[in-house]
DNA sequence: CGCCGCCACTTTGTATACAATAGCGTCTTT
DNA sequence: AAAGACGCTATTGTATACAAAGTGGCGGCG
């Protein structure tokens, strides 16, 4: 579905393959929760987890600073960034900008094949959300939003969101206690049937309470410091390659 | 004036000296339009130009690829970027998203002493200008707009805006006929006004306008391939911290 | 004479080795 | 016994060496 036209791949694909395993395993592990906030990482532990070099596990790690996922301080190396409250309404005031825009642009240059392209993607939420799959689908929701974006034809936008989509993921892994909602995929759906009639001013309106709702389910109580802090533990089910597919 | 609070300086902090002496070689040699687009940037060159590693020629590589400065193919090495007209409609698109938002929050935050640091930096614009200093100059306006996104409080836009705005200058630099001009500090000057008075609905209808203005001067009609291809001759000059320095 | 394939060279990608810095424990001194 | 300073260890930062891939030129063949 999605080829070398896809902003959020076309930002990727400069990645060695191996440093790509290398964030992949780390944004799979932040939509299972499997991520210790503020827990380090390691060069030399990524290295042998991964079975490269630390040149590779360097790339991979400046990847994910640029993300917002990890933290790197000069000579202490990285680690999970420990996103605040503010962090978060920032964040989702960004999207709120970015998508209000990219909302409006679909809108306006939806195609019949656009609304197919949607109507599929809405079809694998579906899937996901009914196998209980949540790594699936938290990535789904989250790529939805780029396609939306995608059809908006805009690619600064697209590349923009595809920056900011995993600190979002990265936020509701630590802080949002509801997984499951068939209510969400449903607002997509909504709003992709505003998008294909070209109602820009109800889908842009659509979003915005779509993403308060998202926003407003935000606790910061849990205090994520009481998870495990061993990297190697948490993150050594999504090191091999074939550990990460069978999951998935 | 800008501590380790400044997001745009945040976001470079991790940078070795030596990879950052790169990239500001880049950005300097941009904001004197001696790009030449489609340019190569060879790694052992610009190693031996600044007499360091390929490791870090490669940091500053990617970071200007984050940027949007150089495109980086696999296996074919950096090359400085060739714009389309599309990607710069595309670009001052997302900055009218984004900025709106920024503006609309400094005017809502915005304190005495936040108008102060609005003023001293016009009157620093004002006299690149009146010293016809166009590197600081070009530097100086698109930091306005970071130091606005500063006040606005919000640092995921900051960040944001601080990594297209480079983008923006690359375009201007090759598509932008005309350097100088007192009339952008004026609206600066007035922008400052309206947030300061906290009309956050004409300042962000002045900075629409604002924009619009700056995009409609582009032009895409000069031939970028015309200009010098040979990288060490345009960055040479760029190479010596001394020799920078002694032109600013 | 033109085109295709092969070989050499140039350039990038990856791994490893060395250097520098920060954190931490211990030892000494008051 | 407590506090400070010194040195050790662990980790990151940097450079270099080796491997792989791509590009261009040369020669043979049609």
């Amino acid at each position: 579905m999605f080829d070398t036209a896809f902003p959020a791949e076309n930002a990727r694909s400069h990645l060695a393959p191996a440093a790509l395993r290398i964030v992949d395993a780390v944004l799979d592990a932040l939509s299972d929760r499997n991520l210790p906030a503020g827990g380090k990482l390691g060069e030399e532990l990524l290295a042998r987890l991964f079975e490269t070099s630390r040149t590779t596990v360097r790339q991979a790690l400046q990847h994910l600073r640029f993300l917002g996922i990890v933290d790197i301080e000069p000579n202490r190396g990285a680690s999970i960034a420990r996103p605040t409250a503010r962090m978060a309404a920032d964040l989702y005031a960004a999207r709120r900008a970015i998508e209000a825009q990219t909302v409006a642009d679909a809108a306006r240059y939806c195609t019949a094949n656009d609304m197919r392209t949607m109507l599929a993607h809405i079809e694998r939420q579906d899937a996901a959300a009914t196998a209980k799959n949540r790594r699936e689908l938290v990535r789904l929701r989250g790529e939805f939003h780029l396609v939306i974006a995608e059809i908006g034809g805009n690619a600064v936008l697209c590349h923009l969101l595809s920056q900011i989509l995993p600190r979002c993921a990265l936020i509701r892994a630590l802080a949002d206690p509801q997984p499951f909602t068939k209510r969400q995929i449903d607002e997509h759906r909504t709003l992709a049937q505003l998008i294909a009639r070209g109602d820009a001013k109800k889908a842009i309106a659509l979003m915005q309470s779509h993403l308060q709702i998202n926003e407003r389910q935000l606790g910061f109580s849990g205090d994520d410091q009481a998870r495990v802090n061993n990297v190697d533990v948490w993150l050594g089910a999504y090191a091999r390659p074939q550990a990460a597919k069978r999951q998935a």
